[in-house]
DNA sequence: TATAAAATGACAACGGTTATCATTTTCAGG
DNA sequence: CCTGAAAATGATAACCGTTGTCATTTTATA
């Protein structure tokens, strides 16, 4: 978490870019956040400790995060993007219920190896994939 | 395809709503297109053929077909929604070329399976699912 | 053919996101 | 420490894809 932070400032030193107030505020919240976020819901958020900071600043704080690799931009079939933490535990894919919107995240390696076996065999070189199950959740589907 | 308009015209029917020539074109050059296409794309391509036919129109047309089980709205990661046809021979997935863009379906029943495995496991029964996998094309990656 | 219901097209409005720009802040170098 | 150039901020306007509105036209039933 703190190593994070670290881990964006290293980014931000590199690029020549400048560490502000408002970028720790929005980076800090968005890393203590479990699953998924959308921006205005980071910037209500980040509002609450930080009245102030504009929504336009957490969008570009969102942008820095997923240019750095710290952030991933998803989109589960609405127009509105939501951000979740991009961490070393990746291609992880997604079960979201219909009814109630929950999403889970699960992994299943030998997922991975089929889609490698079917990306070969059209001559294409996997860089990154995403899939995702909808459906209904168990509470769903009893109630 | 000309039945894909008789399947149209059956639900128009069924709905009590009522058969117009701009429908007919819509669905007719939709019907007509390989792959995917975005409503701003259709439009234009509707526009040669039948001028005059509003963007709204092709809009409210496309939406008709998804109504009635004959497009499907997809969404790869960009805000823009792309639509395709959706026929028989449905659950293909998809692989997308990041440097050029091109789009390549296929199908693999054993992943399919594996998906229904993993649902279960999370209490999930599913209904659709998504797969994209992002890569280079062979084009692309020997370029 | 008259009529009610629905469709059309032009346009405005919408929601999410990005660009603009004047002002403020950061962080080198002196 | 200062100073100044480069970058960040926040308010707002613009943007893009899409949907709502509404007066007018078209469809299809009686």
């Amino acid at each position: 978490m703190a190593n994070k932070i670290a881990d964006l400032n290293r980014y931000i030193a590199k690029k020549g870019l400048k560490v502000t107030r408002q970028r720790e505020a929005v980076a800090e919240v968005f890393f203590a956040e479990k699953g998924h976020i959308s921006a205005e819901e980071l910037y209500m958020k980040v509002a609450k400790s930080h009245p102030g900071i504009g929504l336009t600043t957490v969008y570009r704080t969102l942008k820095l995060l997923t240019e750095a690799g710290l952030a991933k931009e998803r989109r589960f079939g609405e127009p509105q993007g939501v951000y979740e933490k991009e961490d070393e535990d990746r291609h992880h894919d997604h079960l979201i219920c219909t009814r109630c919107g929950k999403i889970v995240e699960f992994k299943e390696p030998s997922i991975e190896e089929m889609q490698e076996d079917v990306a070969r065999r059209y001559g294409f070189v996997v860089t990154d994939h995403k899939m995702e199950l909808y459906g209904l959740c168990r509470t769903c589907s009893t109630a």
